[in-house]
DNA sequence: TTCATGCTTCGGTTAGCATCGAAGTATGAA
DNA sequence: TTCATACTTCGATGCTAACCGAAGCATGAA
């Protein structure tokens, strides 16, 4: 009789490079067609489609049919977390695939992870709102402070929106490049996409990396100013 | 070209049964010969010594030598966190080993996790530690308060002697079965060994369970009492 | 209806790896 | 030295699962 949780299964799902490839890939927050998953993961459509159905059923992702296509994402963000955990642990392990290409520094800079902005800016953000007190809590356990909501509600975003979901608002996401905590949770989300519908920042294609303009890291620096 | 660390192969080294369940009773923070370790994956020695150095060549476990036996442990609190948010999130996918056995009522309440205390005394501390302002910060940024550091001090707690070591003091671990953080680090295990020094409990053989006296819950709520 | 696209299912092949028996090495005891 | 214990290495086996070709199903366009 063993005790707790199966580890091996989840290790399993992720630890086959196919799918680890799909997981990545998902980790831009798009939603993908098997088509292009499979092109990512460099395997036929069948194979891809054989994976998809492990990783569903292993409740990794969840998939919504739209005409004729499907378009497969991460379940939800406890999926992105463990991913960027595992990230994270890979990287301080040595475990890299790559020789530290031209892409590797805009990753670091600035990224998405799965649903929120991680890199440098990400902890970044998160110590700027923790310095100004928007944001308090020990762990995992985060809050908006009074404050800090209305602060948030000054820069556009739907508190009420985000407090009526069944997620957490505010929660920490370790984060592989600075191996530090950044910001996830709805508001994370939320403020992410506050930055692209400004047109702070442009998502870059095929990639995680988020490239900020000019004028988006002026308004991001004077926001989320170091000295909080 | 693929980006960021790898995952998959991390997640191929824990997706093996056999290997999972090593690390599972490493976590128990002792340290356990390759013959120990095959019993309780119920293999042969020869398998669990090919298991055992893939996991070394990985970084996940390290071994000393003493006489003619070996010790396995995990390398480090960095594995031990990993492998506790693994359960968590296999725990909330509904991949559990087993059918709610006898001891797991006992796991939930106090356990080992790899060398600090976990489960809902675990959480219940870290609460406690954070609402007498003992511990403060945000996300995985937990430090001691002057203030607290004297308390620890004058609980018997050698604290210079944990601030000399390389890793954090204080750490935040996402406690499986709470799903809240409880506290790791090198406080979070100075103050296990206190427990068990004090008599307060004592560990259950073959197993990650802590079982509490009554004289030990007594001083446990009196010093981590849930108003603060 | 006819054709094209997107994806799944089926079947068969192959490769990798977990597994164990047997032999080899190292440490300690007698 | 001799034997025993703890573990590793080698070699062979067998099973699983990743993989792809081919066929089937569903949706949409013409």
């Amino acid at each position: 009789m063993k005790e707790g949780p199966d580890i091996a299964q989840i290790g399993a799902l992720i630890g086959d490079p196919a799918r680890a490839n799909m997981l990545t890939a998902l980790m831009s927050g798009k939603a993908l067609t098997a088509t292009e998953l499979a092109g990512t993961a460099g395997i036929t459509l069948q194979t891809a489609s054989s994976h998809l159905s492990k990783l569903e059923a292993g409740g990794l992702i969840g998939q919504r049919k739209q005409g004729r296509h499907r378009y497969f994402t991460l379940s939800d963000d406890e999926v992105g977390l463990l991913l960027e955990s595992l990230m994270g642990f890979a990287a301080s392990r040595g475990f890299t695939r790559h020789r530290t290409g031209p892409k590797d520094p805009a990753l670091r800079k600035a990224r998405v992870c799965y649903n929120h902005l991680a890199g440098d800016y990400g902890v970044r953000m998160l110590d700027s709102l923790v310095a100004e007190e928007v944001i308090a809590g020990v762990g995992d356990d985060l809050a908006l402070t009074e404050a800090g909501g209305e602060k948030m509600v000054a820069l556009g975003i739907d508190l009420s929106a985000l407090t009526k979901q069944r997620r957490p608002v505010c929660r920490t996401c370790l984060d592989w490049s600075e191996r530090r905590s950044h910001l996830a949770g709805s508001l994370g989300e939320a403020l992410l996409s506050m930055f692209l519908e400004k047109g702070w920042a442009r998502r870059e294609a095929d990639s995680r990396a988020i490239h900020f303009t000019a004028a988006g890291e002026k308004a991001f620096s004077a926001l989320f100013s170091e000295s909080g």
